[in-house]
DNA sequence: TTACATGCAAACGGTTTGCAGGGGA
DNA sequence: TCCCCTGCAAACCGTTTGCATGTAA
């Protein structure tokens, strides 16, 4: 498990290593991802970033993320609502579940996810290199709102 | 294993018993996704219908797969490659592959995929209703293309 | 005959791009 | 100093919407 501290400082120097230049506004955006449990669309890194550095446009946010996308440094979640998500908090795939109602998004753990990765691997001409798996549901929060209502 | 026929009769039905009339264009859109094996885009169903009805417009197409999206007839992918893609065969959610070099997307059998489901809902305590799954990688056209680069 | 569907065009909204000016190394 | 980065605004593009006309039932 990376303190937050830990993956900025991991993402810094692989800009570094990259010729990238670390400005305040991408040390702000870096902090954010590090930060985040809560998998931001770009509208919420922006306005995260903006509470420092007032002046930060979205433009500076979308290249910084495309530029850490093209790195493998983050996870792009596409959820057909419009705007996309990201977690940079760790980059690796992992399952996650999105609740239907309020669209919050959690990490979950599947133990048995590397067995099928293996499995799948040996009986297939595809060459998987990485599952997504998003379960699909109501989290705990919303099934309360749900069973107070129903009484 | 539906048939094409079948599967067309189906969503007619489907469309009849929510007051909705079936029109020419509506039906070749239904015949197209019934028929596509490949999860076309809105772009790719459209291009399919005008070939039958030339002065179909995308408006058209869009409110029809909205309105069976609303129905639960099909199943929405975004990859984050702009445009979304659509299976209107089986509905029911399904594990796919998606190749990373040509974007051809591909169903896969995980057979144990229904006792991590059942696993899974016993240990949260969010409520689960669907599993999306996507592998990444390389299709077995993509891996040959690359095989003879190296040559 | 009467809602509902079509098709055109405009609007919408997230994302990308071009460019002049600013700032990290 | 040199390039890369920033921030603004315009462009882009998939998708949605409004409305007059057409048409399934």
């Amino acid at each position: 498990m990376m303190t937050i501290e830990t993956r900025v400082q991991d993402l810094v120097e692989k800009l570094r290593s990259q010729d990238c230049r670390i400005t305040p506004q991408r040390l702000a955006i870096l902090h954010t991802l590090a930060a985040s449990h809560n998998h931001p669309s770009v509208e919420q890194i922006f306005e995260k970033v903006k509470g420092d550095f007032p002046t930060t446009s979205i433009a500076t946010v979308y290249k910084t993320i495309s530029l850490l996308k093209g790195m493998g440094e983050l996870i792009e979640f596409s959820f057909g609502d419009g705007s996309n998500h990201y977690d940079g908090r760790d980059p690796s795939p992992h399952p996650h579940f999105i609740c239907q109602i309020c669209r919050c998004i959690e990490d979950i753990e599947i133990p048995e996810l590397a067995r099928i990765g293996e499995q799948l691997a040996g009986h297939s001409d595809y060459l998987i290199t990485a599952f997504h798996i998003n379960a699909w549901g109501i989290c705990p929060a919303c099934q309360a709102v749900a069973e107070k209502k129903k009484a």
